[in-house]
DNA sequence: AATGAATGAGCCTTCATTCAT
DNA sequence: GATGAATGAAGGCTCATTCAT
């Protein structure tokens, strides 16, 4: 009865997929090693034997889902790095809404739940994965705030933005404690409701950051005429 | 070492404010009851013998910081209701903010926690508490966004607006993902960057509304002409 | 919102009437000294307050259970001393039954379960209770079974009969396991079944001990010649 | 100190070995997992991890004390099937007899408490197995009875010899009870006390069934004139 | 005299991890 | 290399009992 040795790495990669789905479920805590091995039609010992222990898979299980993640969104959204750029600012918002709205985007449930409720586990991986997109975003920020925004504009700017882009998945998670039972969520969203957030945030962070932008210039020009 | 009889009620608030505390630092399975029955100055079986489990403890710890929370803040921010309608938009996004920032405002990260990880505990008490909140500001959104907008404009304005709110609480949660030493955190903003916050907030959702506003009053004359 | 003192006493009895009653329904580990007090309405103190603890508590519910039983059937079914031995035999074999019926008789449930998982300590109270009773049984077994029986043959007789008048009793606890849902039970049996039942056990043991009897005298025939 | 791992299966029987040992002497609450593992030799844990909580592994326990104890003792007593009838009553009385004075026959023990203080988890195990051994019984007294025995009499009859049977094991109980110090008990008794004892439950009852069968065909015949 | 808040010992269970095979 | 039986630490809960009032 005992399973086929068809490759070593097979069952590897199986644990990966479901660590990442079950963590993600249910948070590094709730998530026990023996359902993750269950799923992954492996032993109970699999999970240590492959990477030493619940601590470690963990962290790799958010690689492989951030990885693949990245794979499929590109941070950029597909967009050209000469568009206009609105364009690269609605393909960078679109980016990370399709990573939100993906029901297998098992990255960001991860994130969402070590932000939650920190183990300290991820801290490295987490910055080094995360910090190159967060500074594409900056530049494009930036080039829209115009002439010489304080550094602190630009990061409530983004703050803005990125807030937006995760509203949606706060939204579904609030709608799973307040209706306990299963609901269709993130899954039932279809791309006409993608496209209808992301022109709104798009548009009402373009209007946002205009008006931050006037700010800034007429204090520059006061500062000026001073 | 048998504890003074001073007040029958005292370890029970005792233990619903440690509690509150523990259950928003560690979420719901990591925070045990020896300690949180620790740090109340009472026995392990306390909490059973007061609230009848974990569970319902972890119920009522969210109605006390959520009552602590309600008391100290209340949602209009202290606006009068015939005060301009940008002033009371301005009071709700203070009065959130004010509970995200309050390092003390355990309310948040209990629910916060519940969102990452729900243990469905919460579903009736919280539904309860928070609509109420949510409905007083759907009514001045819809104001400011004038004629006839769409439930689903007005919808998205509010999302948007409550991402923002919640976006400090999420950067400070990556903070302590990144950095995993205990950071003051919250405790370190004073009320000079709460008012810059608020100010950005508000400015940038102001601008964000009226730019949706003018798109819907556009596609009703583009109607009326047609 | 205190509860009347109208009698020191009153308490102690209501604790007796449950404790015999619940300490028969689920036994002495089962029972819990909360349950017991609740249903006396008196406070979870009150137990210990007025027995000592739950031991004595015990032993005094057993005490009181059989007074209450032995005050309601006497051992001789009320037929008269002088009356013919098959008589005073059926009045035994009645006396017993009748208890075993009663579904208030909780003594029998008591001991029972003590037979079942005895904890020692009705050891004395029990003894004192039961042997005047067994004894009265014997002088009939034994006139019954005419010249010269042996006392291990007396014993047997004795066996047989008492025997038969706990099988309903079994037969029930038989059903109880078997069918969980709460039967009717003892409390169905009516009058009838009772006649029924003590005319059944009677007649099939005053057969058995002729039976035996006639043993008896055969081999004192059988000596005698030899 | 880790145990040997001879074979994979030598801690379950041991398991099941102890856990009807201390199940029967104890009842179902007063026995520990703690305690049973213990005289095991195994973990505290092992418990659960073989059978998955406190109550499988004592419907277990029970199953496995049943299985031995029908492998021991058959029910029809080693009698051919077209012995006389009155031999195949005696081989069935004598196989109950023997499991209730066999000292490792737990499985009277485990029944036993049950009766006295029914958990309901062998509800349906229990009755799977002992139906068989009941039927066989009836068919027997049914054939004794003669012609035409109404249903009540033969269940009579049945209880009257099942309660001899057992009565050897109450009488023991009680000793138990009156002098609560561990008695050789049922040990004691060797195969000459069990001959005896099965020589009068037999004679007792055939003379019983006799009787009964008498009233039923006076009856009859009573009838028939009429 | 009587109460009820408080206690601590004990139990069952879960689970990550280890180790002999 | 891979398994699964076995382990021990830890947590939640129950309950008889105690003690200040």
């Amino acid at each position: 009865m005992r399973k086929q040795r068809i490759d070593g790495q097979e069952t590897r990669r199986n644990l990966l997929a479901s660590a990442s789905e079950i963590f993600a479920k249910k948070g590094f805590r709730d998530a026990t090693i023996a359902e993750i091995c269950r799923q992954a039609n492996a032993n109970v010992a699999a999970a240590n034997y492959h990477f030493g222990g619940k601590e470690a898979l963990y962290v790799e299980s958010w690689r492989f889902a951030f990885a693949k993640s990245l794979n499929t969104y590109p941070p950029n959204g597909g967009v050209a790095e000469d568009a206009p750029i609105e364009e690269q600012l609605r393909g960078r918002i679109m980016a990370i809404m399709r990573r939100v709205i993906d029901p297998q985007s098992y990255e960001l449930d991860i994130f969402y739940n070590e932000m939650a409720n920190s183990t300290g586990l991820l801290a490295e991986t987490v910055q080094q994965s995360i910090e190159p997109i967060f500074r594409g975003f900056a530049a494009i920020v930036k080039e829209l705030l115009g002439t010489q925004p304080s550094e602190q504009q630009v990061r409530l700017c983004i703050m803005s933005i990125h807030a937006q882009c995760f509203g949606p998945l706060m939204r579904e998670r609030r709608r799973k404690i307040i209706s306990p039972d299963p609901l269709p969520a993130r899954s039932e969203w279809n791309l006409d409701d993608l496209e209808t957030l992301v022109d709104h945030v798009t548009r009402f962070s373009l209007a946002g950051i205009r008006e931050i932008r006037s700010r800034v210039e007429s204090a520059v020009i006061a500062e000026q005429h001073a």
